[in-house]
RNA sequence: GGGCCGGUAGCUCAGUCGGUAGAGCAUAUGCCUUUUAAGCAUAGGGUCGCGGGUUCGAGUCCCGCCCGGCUCACCA
């Protein structure tokens, strides 16, 4: 017999002899006074003789590590990612107890009653008086030392990664407190919270190749989104000034550790702003979400230290002239002549040019949080042009640690220019780009009726938590990255013996 | 999709020139009533990712495939 068989008889023999001395092997509700955390905030630092008279505890947690000392032992619980010592000695507890306390597991989920004393290490500890027994566990835990590191492991069983490895936990908790930390900026500012189609019967808002699915009983095929902005903008036409939106997109691309294909953005829209506006807001909403994500705005990623506090803007053409890599530094005149552009890229359109310039000269350097805005039209289908050049609109992306973490503009509202957009898309839809936009007549229909001048903006949350939990890979934030199935797991036919 | 790297016990990892598959943790048994990566003794545990090939003999060399990581391309 394998060893993993063999630990899975051991143990399913084991729950029998729990139930054999009382106790139920996946148990009942507990009413616990404490939680680990809590205890270790309110007497971590009390000292024995602050311990008296005796604070009695309550407390639950999955068994870490083991002890044994013939008579007594030592038990580490582990929950909330912090770990409490209790201690179990025969003369301490019934008889029922100690024997369930000798056939405990490491993982094991238990509950303790007893009081609070210093070991003569100085360990805060819990002096055991009843156990409880919570829930078995079957497998065998990673190992207490290394955790579990194997990466496909920590990906396909986040769950044991959770258990295992502190951080990856704390990852998580940071990326709940960006979450709502976002929340509550925007409900401050008086945006409500809205829920748009995920399922679509066209795509749109942004430029990647869709997932198709199909309802069956209205026989239609469906598209997941790829953004949520085409209908973010229905409801500013119908008078919800200021809304967004916090959910999921999804394109069906390449995988790195940049992309995943379903990842997470706020969108938010409000009326009457323009990028401007945005700029401004979206300096604070960074600088408070890396406060209250890290406690400062100076962040550590990666080995630089990235700095919240202070948001350079540049426009795209200072950008190509301040991060010009190798030869001479262009000038403005230059950066604007279109014959200039198309001679330094492989693109066709002026516009397409200074897009690949910019990406090929700037983008890697912008490892400060930078603000790049004004691009040109050909590259953004949604946004409203610059009054003054037609060819330019008002749109920025916000970038830090070189990547692109954000995108604004003012939106486009003007109903005929935006057809003359979709057109100039389908066109280039029939000279083969899969990515370029579908006509989407009814939200033309919406703009028909009026919409304010507004400013719109998407923020990547899964790469804002990479940067502020100075996670490499955005599989480290996503608590279930895609990955391909694993095959045969095994376990069922275990269970079935 | 291309390139590079990896997959050996439940976990973390060694494995030399091709010659009987190893350690630590974990598990089992025994001892141990303030230990903390507890300790001591003994024992069990392997589809070396999968399939071919070369060879007297393959974890090791060759080919194909699967899974993962990094990177380039694409993308946010």
């Amino acid at each position: 017999m394998s060893l993993e068989d063999e630990l899975f008889e051991q143990r399913l023999d084991r729950v029998a002899e729990i139930e054999a001395l009382g106790f139920r092997p996946y148990g009942q509700r507990f009413d616990f006074t404490h939680t680990i955390p809590q205890i270790l905030a309110e007497y971590g630092s009390h000292g024995a003789e602050q311990l008296e008279p005796k604070v009695q505890v309550r407390v639950a947690g999955r068994i870490q590590t083991v002890r044994r000392m013939g008579k007594a032992g030592f038990i580490h619980l582990s929950q909330g990612g912090e770990r409490l010592q209790v201690y179990v000695r025969k003369d301490a507890v019934e008889e029922n107890d100690f024997k369930l306390y000798q056939n405990l597991d490491l993982g094991d989920l238990i509950g303790v009653d007893g009081y609070l004393f210093r070991t003569r290490t100085g360990e805060l500890s819990v002096h055991v008086e009843k156990i409880h027994f919570l829930a078995k566990t079957l497998l065998a835990m990673p190992e207490k030392f290394h955790g579990l590191e194997d990466v496909e492991l920590r990906y396909r069983q986040r769950y044991l990664d959770l258990i295992a490895n502190p951080d990856s936990r704390r990852v998580f908790v940071t990326r709940a407190a960006i979450v709502n930390s976002l929340r509550r900026q925007l409900e401050q500012r008086g945006f409500i919270e809205v829920e748009t189609p995920m399922m679509q019967p066209l795509y749109g808002g942004a430029t990647a190749k869709p997932f198709r699915t199909h309802h069956n009983t209205l026989d239609i095929d469906l598209y997941l989104r790829i953004a949520p902005e085409l209908y973010l903008k229905r409801l500013i036409v119908g008078g919800l000034d200021r809304v967004y939106e916090i959910n999921r997109n999804f394109r069906n691309e390449g995988i790195s550790t940049q992309h995943n294909p379903e990842f997470t953005m706020l969108e938010f829209y409000q009326a009457y702003t323009d990028y401007r506006g945005l700029m401004d807001l979206t300096v604070e909403m960074l600088r408070q979400t890396a406060l209250d994500a890290t406690g400062g705005t100076e962040v550590s990623y990666q080995g630089e230290r990235l700095d919240f506090g202070n948001v350079r803007r540049f426009s795209m053409r200072e950008a190509v002239i301040e991060f010009w890599k190798g030869g001479e530094r262009p000038a403005m005149e230059q950066v604007k002549d279109p014959e200039w552009l198309l001679k330094h890229s492989s693109k066709a359109v002026p516009g397409e040019a200074l897009v690949e310039i910019f990406e090929n000269h700037a983008e890697r350097s912008l490892t400060q949080p930078t603000i790049i805005y004004d691009y040109p039209v050909e590259v953004s289908p949604l946004s409203k042009n610059k009054p003054d050049e037609p060819e330019m609109v008002e749109r920025f992306e916000i970038y830090a640690a070189g990547m692109e973490i954000g995108n604004a503009y003012t939106e486009l509202n003007d109903p005929l220019e935006q057809l003359r957009r979709f057109d100039l898309q389908l066109a280039m839809r029939e000279r083969g780009d899969e990515e370029a936009h579908q006509m989407d007549e009814d939200f033309v229909r919406a703009l028909c009726y009026g919409m304010p001048p507004t400013g719109g903006e998407g923020l990547g949350i899964d790469r804002m938590t990479m940067i502020f939990t100075d996670s490499p890979s955005i599989r480290d934030v996503i608590l279930f990255p895609l990955l391909r199935p694993e095959g045969p797991i095994g376990v069922a036919d275990k269970l079935r013996r």
